[in-house]
DNA sequence: CTTGACCTGTGTGCTACACATAGGTTTATA
DNA sequence: TATAAACCTATGTGTAGCACACAGGTCAAG
């Protein structure tokens, strides 16, 4: 209603609509703004921040990228290799292979640790509790050596 | 040689010593200093840190539980609850089977990224790289979804 | 006694937000 | 029109577990 002229008047948002639209909270879009991931400009007035449907392209492009394992930082960089004319896809390839190696390590770490957890929980099942002394803080964890 | 007497004179590590004897870098017998995991006393000439058996016997505890899943608020927990008496047998057990289900859901999510990044890269395979424009930052990206 | 290697404590940075706080805006009601 | 309640804002801080930078202290060799 009020803005029906759009082409003259640009339309400009709060940090909750531009969070609802995007399907983030605030805070998400407040972070963002704050490492500059999103630049909107500043209401006089109140110092409250605008921004408009570019942001709102821009945010979602960041929730894409980030399901896609990307990481802000990164992000950051092919939004200003894009931004500044040059392709980001070859960029884009390159991290995304190098994060399926170290995603595959770490499934590998957490493989191992949840096999370690699910060990303790059987072999303590036969253990009975003890009080400390000064030997011993607790025999459960202790049982499981140094390493 | 200078120590025989260990009776007597009690047996002073610096941090380097201790870290070395534990398998661990300084930092993080400074960092576990630091948050009061460990409670060296001071060495009054040069305010240098001075640990002793003791500590070396819980730097130890705290590496054992942290293989097994432990956070440090977790073990400072379980040691406080420790020295004063009380079996933390309950505790160790109850945050272990509550680990292994937080992990049990972690691995779900790194595995589904995995599975969404590998299945990126296949995608990608066939799509050349672009150049951007005003409606598209990084088409590859993009060609995965919203959500 | 000086040079250099090595060590020290403290301060800061990292990721990606979540939460607390004090205050401003807007909406409903009297 | 006044006011109270609901909602929103920007900013500051906390989170986990270290790693690294820094300026200076210690210690053995020469």
């Amino acid at each position: 209603m009020s803005q029906q002229n759009q082409e003259t008047i640009p339309i400009n948002y709060k940090v909750k609509q531009l969070a609802d639209m995007a399907g983030v909270s605030s805070d998400v879009v407040r972070y963002y703004t704050r490492i500059s991931l999103l630049e909107p400009k500043q209401e006089k007035l109140n110092g409250y921040k605008l921004y408009n449907t570019h942001d709102l392209h821009r945010l979602r492009f960041i929730r894409c990228a980030k399901n896609l394992g990307y990481s802000l930082s990164e992000i950051a960089e092919i939004l200003i290799h894009s931004s500044s004319g040059k392709s980001p896809c070859l960029m884009v390839r390159d991290i995304v292979e190098k994060r399926i190696v170290e995603n595959r390590k770490k499934l590998q770490e957490l493989e191992q640790l949840q096999d370690r957890m699910e060990e303790a929980v059987k072999k303590w099942s036969d253990l009975p509790d003890k009080l400390p002394n000064g030997n011993s803080v607790c025999h459960l964890i202790e049982s499981f050596g140094e390493l």
